[in-house]
DNA sequence: AAACAGTTCATACTAAAGTACCAAACCACT
DNA sequence: AGTGGTTTGGTACTTTAGTATGAACTGTTT
């Protein structure tokens, strides 16, 4: 937010430079006034366009990003998330245990949990919980 | 695509028509200088966010739509692709049997076909392929 | 009418997934 | 040194999921 801040107050200050500038150039007669206003034209394109790109982004950031306080939240640890992605890449038990290097059995009991702390009956109601909470 | 040269043509006459305008009232006295750059700058402006949102939009929906076209060349059919959807919102075979007003069986069927034409092993794995294919 | 694709359903089976319960080892903290 | 949370893993069991096969019933096309 204070980042925010000072990129807008630093793109104030250089546009009102800008202004007093072209100001001096055109009266002393170094550019022309027409060059003048096409270069105002397209700095205040970009600007436009980078504004925009920053808070369209910011939008799709905070819809995509993953929510890690609902993952504390919910007392998920970190071993039961790494278990979760592996569901979601739509690995079975078997397969998840030889990514991690553990038994099947294990990763039974962390599926198991997972399901009680999501609250879903099954892998894939898992899955939809758990992109609705913005978890994965 | 017609429709954007359309609209690009258009703009660009807007702003000459706008440039000479003003040159027009600056000379005639009617307009101070100044307001007309500031007009200007704050048209430019809005041209640059316009166009950027338009692109980017594009960009978003061609992304999240649905790939009609896929779905077709997947060979999947209506059923199997209302089955698919049950799958993705975390149903059992007997939950989504129940929804579709048939039995299990005829579900555990779709569900067969749908795997071997989406190539995946479970059903977690289908939901995978299938996002990546955007049709889901 | 015959062929075809899609849908429906059943049986019988194997393979995964999931539950319940227990137990040991580990790490961090006090 | 003991407590608590996490991770690990096993056994035994029930429930879903998935496969294979066969069969009947729909529309649609030729």
């Amino acid at each position: 937010m204070r980042k925010t801040i000072i990129v807008f107050g630093l793109l104030i200050l250089g546009l009102l430079l800008l202004f007093q500038l072209s100001k001096y150039a055109v009266i002393s007669g170094d550019l022309d006034s027409e060059v003048v206003i096409a270069i105002i034209a397209i700095v205040f394109f970009f600007v436009g366009v980078y504004l925009n790109k920053k808070s369209l982004h910011k939008q799709k950031v905070a819809s995509e990003d993953i929510n890690h306080k609902k993952i504390k939240d919910l007392d998920i640890s970190k071993r039961e998330y790494e278990v979760l992605l592996g569901i979601s890449e739509g690995l079975s038990n078997k397969e998840i245990g030889e990514k991690l290097f553990v038994s099947e059995s294990t990763i039974k009991t962390h599926v198991s949990n997972l399901l009680s702390k999501l609250n879903a009956k099954r892998r894939t109601q898992a899955l939809q919980i758990a992109k609705d909470f913005n978890i994965i």
